[in-house]
DNA sequence: GATTTCGTTCCGCTGGAAGGAACGGATGCT
DNA sequence: AGCATCCGTTCCTTCCAGCGGAACGAAATC
């Protein structure tokens, strides 16, 4: 929204840019401008630009926008060579040996999370993520954890936009949101079961960057019936120290208030 | 290099951008002022303006930018919905087990082309390729596939430019080169053993937007010893038919000057 | 410790982008 | 069919935001 740092106009091309990030595949110019409040004329010179260099192609019909392969090779090689997901990987593959389900890696983005990458359960019935989808930062554990730990302002600035419910079983209470975040930041954790997909359960963790700011979370989740509180006492302690590890190995060196 | 649509300012965020496609993983402000002939001073204000929105981050010890989270949301969003991808995809499952070899589809980007999606192929000794990874039009058959039917213009813009060896086996001498480029513009498809990576068969087909431009390629891949010339003269007619199908999905609806 | 090279900051000038308005085509509603 | 709306695109003038040369401190190299 505000744009203190850098150059407006390259903040525009940005802006532009990643409204294709989610929502609509297509979208025109018009609608960009009306979501972004700039004129009509701006946007459509910016399309233009992004276009030429094939971050975005025109629609078949030359009706609206989408994303182009430009886009496409720059975002492979942003999953690919993730700080984050290079970090996280190996510790997953042992999170997943151990617990015999799917660990996942998420880094923070502009309006939520994405997935980096998963280490997938060897078992038949098993859950599974999709690479580089976003998702909302108020549903789900992997989620809560990074809003628990995010900067007071932006974390209110989330709670201050609209919460829509994703399944059944998502918190939409604003003060009921707030308070089991307090809980996840005083236990350094999150569990959640079917906030986000039905019949899913997750336990997930924080990690930390050089600055100490959040960067994303790992989590391990599986179905339901298979992550039950049993099991949970035995997995909380090992996606804690697993998202420890990946935060050293980032350069992190601190420690949380309410944690060990 | 030259913007003659849109905004130059715009372009400049867009060639910051894209010059993460590939290279070294990061970059610092003076090597990019350089390499795009732009002042420090407007790099710098660009690069902090795509931190900002996290498509860039900076990297630990505060030398350099690489790209971030929200180029890998962007990107992994390209890839999943682009056209040619899923207007590829049913046709390549077809062409992979009627072959029993990998099926492939790439897009033309500014300065290449990427593998959009592949079907691999059942068997213990098969070709992978490396998805979302940007490679030269000039080794292989499916990037020679591209820049055979490229327009005269961007043909030989591409010629003019250095030409490197990817292995003991790329054609280097540009009259060579155009010669090859000829007999593939003429029979409708290309072949190639060994170019990009040794061992390596594959006969590709270019793919037709709407516009009638090429928009990519399509190659059915092995190990060279699988895909020799008795097998090629069984596989070809199936790629180009293949080719063919995905460019009318795509709605186009014209014929090659030298095919069929 | 000297020197190069880096990233970052400052500031005055100017040229390119902004953006309101108008155009023509497509679509949808009555 | 006629009307109204909404679309994408283009035009043109005004003005302010970005350009970019230069200077700075830090860090790496020799």
């Amino acid at each position: 929204m505000t744009e203190a740092t850098g150059t407006a106009s390259a903040a525009r091309v940005a802006d532009v840019l990643l409204l294709f990030a989610d929502g609509p595949t297509a979208r025109g110019v018009s609608e960009i401008a009306r979501l972004l409040g700039m004129p009509k004329a701006v946007v459509h010179r910016i399309l233009t630009t992004l276009v030429d260099r094939r971050l975005l192609e025109t629609d078949p019909g030359v009706r609206g926008y989408r994303l182009g392969p430009g886009a496409a090779a720059l975002g492979a090689r942003a999953l690919r060579e993730s700080r984050l997901r290079e970090a996280a990987m190996p510790v997953l593959r042992e999170l997943s040996l151990q617990t015999g389900e799917t660990a996942t890696v998420s880094a923070r983005v502009a309006g939520g999370r994405v997935y980096l990458d998963q280490v997938q359960s060897p078992q038949e019935i098993k859950m599974t993520v999709e690479i580089g989808r976003r998702y909302p930062l108020h549903a789900g554990s992997s989620s809560n954890c990074i809003l628990a730990f995010l900067p007071a302002a932006e974390r209110e600035a989330v709670l201050a936009a609209e919460i829509t419910a994703v399944t059944e079983h998502t918190l939409v209470d604003p003060a009921l949101l707030q308070d089991r975040l307090d809980t996840i930041q005083h236990q350094g954790y999150a569990t959640s079961a079917g906030e986000r997909q039905l019949g899913a359960g997750a336990i997930a963790a924080p990690v930390f960057g050089l600055d100490g700011e959040v960067t994303g979370s790992i989590s391990v989740c599986g179905p339901a019936t298979r992550l039950d509180e049993d099991t949970r006492d035995k997995v909380v302690p090992l996606v804690r120290a697993a998202a420890d590890t990946i935060s050293r190995k980032l350069g992190w060196h601190g420690g949380l208030p309410d944690r060990g």
